[in-house]
DNA sequence: ACCACAGTATGGTCAGACCATACCGAACCA
DNA sequence: TGGTTCGGTATGGTCTGACCATACTGTGGT
């Protein structure tokens, strides 16, 4: 019955190998995005493996969003590494979701937490507002709650993105990705859209005067405005 | 050269049509975490394609966290549905930050911003601090800066943990494990950690009483004592 | 009741083939 | 000289079929 204390084998998969040995190739050599990795089979003749275990491994890193694939010939051809999180989260998340491993009001807490720290930092920052006012126009000139919806991602994406920090930008953008349908569904429910906006207003200019605190409350009483239910306290 | 406006083609391969086909059918039949889905073969047959692109799709949901797969035969051998959100985010975060698309800078600040939170709410829940206590005792045991930072990011976990929210406290998780080789070079760096055990009785004691701006304080400041040459402003 | 062993379903891996794509370059005109 | 056409070729995408290691299942013997 005892073993001793061994077993910790822990067989590791061929294609793990293959996904280790790139990594270890972008550290060590610096790669960064724009570089191009060895052909598929090249690959696995250099490491001595089949070409479906590199190609497994290339499909892993292509789901994190750190290499792109194009086929043909010629310099932008092969395996591509790239810097696209976003999608890669967008996915994590809406499978998740899907899964009920998490629940819309997790995500829209998270939302929460982000949108009042990206407000007060682009605030301070002084960050440019010009993707803000045009989010606003857009929204304005929108005919149909998909369009609003879009051009309001558009505006809280761009106060992410003014905050400076390109992780919780890519974080907000998945947010906004996996809950759009919801989204959608709240601004028909709601109807009338002016208390939205005159949020925004609000928002805008509380960034634009460099106002962290203001911008953060704004933020949030904007959020209780779109989801209700969910701020009912 | 017009092309009428077409070409919107978009190629889609086999694996992805795989995948979508897996994604409908966990959200159509409402599978969650602990059921199967058919065998590499027996989806090959029935989606008409070969087994290496059942496989790949596989390989793309278990990046992220959404299956796991055991060989074998019986009730857990095959593709089961899980929910491990916490190493797809890991992995995604430590392959951009070896890409230099994130600095290390982001993380910490996207850290601070989840951690006032996370602690705010875990004191205004009321949370148990049961886990809290452990990993302080851990902390106090520790006899190496690794050992020390395993307890560390324990303790603040817990705290993630505590707010109630999943999504938050997995985020948290794979930032404190994609940047753990970052916090031990910073406590050898410290050398004396008694001012960090200090914050960390004092973040304990505020959740404990429920005041949460306190404990956000505390956490904010924790972070730079932690951190020194990140908040020299 | 227990145990040993063959059977079998599972994922993991490999080799080799073929396809579509898209660039490369030489041969071919104008 | 200049452009065009067309075959060559490197790339990823897909399929087939085979074999292996693993771990349960059931059967038969003790």
């Amino acid at each position: 019955m005892d073993d001793g204390g061994w077993r910790p084998v822990k067989r590791t998969r061929t294609f793990e190998d293959v996904l280790a040995q790139i990594e270890r190739r972008i550290t060590e050599d610096g790669l960064t995005a724009g570089d191009r990795l060895p052909a598929e089979r090249q690959l696995a003749e250099q490491l001595g493996v089949s070409r479906s275990s590199v190609r497994e491994a290339m499909r892993v890193l292509e789901t994190l969003g750190v290499v792109s694939s194009q086929v043909g010939r010629g310099p932008d051809a092969g395996a591509v590494l790239t810097s696209r999180p976003d999608s890669a989260l967008s996915d994590l998340l809406r499978l998740h979701l899907g899964l009920a491993s998490l629940e819309m009001r997790e995500v829209i807490d998270t939302r929460h937490m982000i949108e009042q720290w990206a407000a007060g930092h682009a605030a301070s920052a002084q960050a440019d507002t010009s993707a803000l006012a045009a989010a606003l126009s857009g929204m304005d000139a929108a005919k149909s709650a998909e369009e609003f919806v879009e051009h309001d991602t558009a505006f809280h994406c761009a106060i992410a993105d003014a905050s400076g920090n390109r992780l919780i930008a890519a974080i907000m953008r998945s947010l906004r990705d996996s809950m759009r349908r919801y989204s959608v569904e709240a601004v028909q429910r709601l109807g009338d859209t002016s208390i939205l906006r005159a949020d925004h207003v609000r928002i805008l200019e509380a960034i634009e005067r460099g106002e962290a605190g203001e911008a953060a409350r704004a933020v949030s009483e904007h959020l209780a405005h779109a989801y209700p239910s969910l701020f009912g306290h």
